[in-house]
DNA sequence: ATGAAAGCGCTAACAC
DNA sequence: GTGTTAGCGCTTTCAT
């Protein structure tokens, strides 16, 4: 016997000999070409399934010049090494990956330096994958539109914003931020501290709602409110704590994620205020954690199921060679105990 | 002009016409072989990327028999068609996608009904990727030792099981459920729930280690404090409200998850226990979650970050043609304040 | 209805 | 050192 007879990978010339046909019979069998006769067909499907053999898919892209795979990249902070940790990326690539699979497409997952999101292209020019989808545009919007200009097929999980040549799909940050902040001015609050770091645009978008509801009402913006904390776990703790030591009023908090916003109910307690009475705290995401901590959080829902859908529709269009507009998804408050 | 010759991909033979060489200089030089002159060596290496060109992977994979893609495999309830919700499998993804990018690997994220583990294997004989991880045994044990037999290279994160012919790692779940009952029985509590499906692997090995720490403490059990609720999100919150209502004592709670452990604070609470004075809960998994709840989770901690390099380690074993032998990772417990 | 043969874009002997 | 050539496993004309 031959030694690595089994060890060789099934081809479909070794189904075409135990079948007693030839090989283009045997491609046209399995590709449900009509021009096979149905018996023989029958019983290539069935001695190729039986012996569980399926097609190359290189060697069958390669004839084709076909390649279903689109990369989902997840930017990660080269700084701190850090893992993707936030639950809200991590749900958004599960979703994206439902969108794919539902469609056919396969989904290649990578992490990219954030500082450096213009190196996914990579992806696209070697002919990994056929399409892009980035999550977040973090500090770097400029690379994004170069890669759109260099006619890289890229949607972008984030915000939306003037002269932007990629297609965006994100949640309405401006809206989420408003509602959040008049859900707490309506609630009698004045000095409402804002937790995110502005330098990312969806959290910039966020940041001029919240500033429009101010001015709506009336009331004065504190710079020494605004936190520019990142969304990376952990460094949020010092700033809050310092914002409740400083001795500046603050009686009501927006958090731009659910994680951050669990942050803020700490360190309001840790600093001898109760939640809500003393500081009610808005977060953001609306994610299964909002719903099982103590009080559960009331927070910006996002659409995070309809997401994947959206994003990869757009890319999707945008592969048919079709123009994709930037799509901005509605958001809503879900009220709960941190913020009655 | 050629209408299309900017819609073309460039390929070898392009660079090769401009550099004014063949395409297997070309070739040689951009895999940075020796047999080729250094200065036409440079030349040809800025030329493509002064085009951007790069290699075409379908072709390369096909020519070499090389692929450099690893399948994980992400199981979902075909019932509820639920999403990966909870964050301890997401960060396994993403633990795992760091290890492999580490590698130099690809990684293929796909999603396949949790009753049929077996049709992963499709990837493995596709071609798609050359080895598989899948995350969780699920109900399916017998499934994934069908699919080692068909020397599908697989690696499966889970628990240890006798009889088992593919290669698992997992964190020491008999250890994990033994660590988090001693505590609660050295914190004084004798009425102590276990809330996990035991159908499951994982949580089967967890809740031995529970029955024996209780029974080295000279507990009698309780089989209604064991409590058979899945991981999904949810479905726990009744039978925790039910356990409460039923009037058996209970003064302390193991859960399968952080997750679940924040509901049993929740119903524990709902039920007018105070957390942890009369009910004392311990988590599972040690996410981020668990430190910003209130009252932050006592949890066993598993070793997420260390996860994904011993499960790409293991399958590049595996893929080596050695014999990569099943892991179990330590756990330890953090003690917070839902069980101080 | 089936087979023979020509490539898809690349690499690696083998020549020179 | 560089070019020529023969495939990798598949699909698809073009014959028959």
């Amino acid at each position: 016997m031959n030694p690595d007879a089994d060890a060789r990978r099934l081809q479909m010339a070794d189904i075409a000999r135990l079948a007693g046909v030839s090989v283009s019979t045997v491609s046209r069998a399995l590709n449900g070409s009509s021009l096979v006769n149905e018996a023989t067909r029958q019983r290539i499907t069935e001695l190729a399934r039986s012996l569980n053999y399926s097609i190359n898919l290189s060697a069958q892209n390669l004839r084709l010049k076909k390649n279903q795979t689109i990369a989902v990249v997840v930017p990660f902070d080269a700084q701190s090494r850090q893992h993707i940790s936030d639950p809200f990326f991590l749900s958004i690539v599960g979703s994206i990956a439902d969108a794919l699979t539902d469609r056919g497409y396969d989904m290649l997952l990578s992490r990219v330096d954030a500082e450096r999101l213009d190196s996914a292209s990579s992806l696209y020019d070697s002919g990994k994958a056929i399409g892009i989808v980035v999550i977040g545009q973090w500090r770097h919007h400029d690379q994004l539109n170069d890669m759109a200009a260099r006619k890289v097929p890229l949607v972008v999980w984030g915000g939306q914003l003037p002269q932007q040549l990629y297609c965006s799909v994100g949640g309405d940050n401006l809206a989420g931020g408003l509602v959040a902040t008049q859900h707490l001015i309506a609630g009698g609050r004045r000095h409402i501290a804002f937790v995110g770091d502005a330098a990312l645009p969806e959290v910039m978008l966020r940041q001029q709602g919240h500033h429009q509801a101010l001015a709506a009402a009336g009331i004065a913006r504190e710079p020494r409110l605004d936190l520019p904390v990142p969304f990376e776990i952990g460094a949020a703790r010092t700033a809050l704590d310092g914002l409740f030591a400083s001795g500046l009023p603050v009686d009501g908090i927006v958090a731009c994620s659910d994680l951050l916003a669990l942050q803020a109910v700490q360190a309001a307690q840790a600093a001898g205020r109760s939640v809500p009475e003393d500081v009610a705290v808005v977060g953001y995401d609306d994610m299964p954690v909002a719903t099982y901590s103590s009080p559960p959080l009331t927070t910006v829902h996002q659409p995070v199921d309809l997401a994947g859908a959206e994003i990869v529709d757009a890319l999707l269009c945008l592969l048919a060679g079709e123009r994709a507009l930037p799509r901005t998804l509605p958001v809503h408050l879900v009220v709960r105990g941190s913020a009655p």
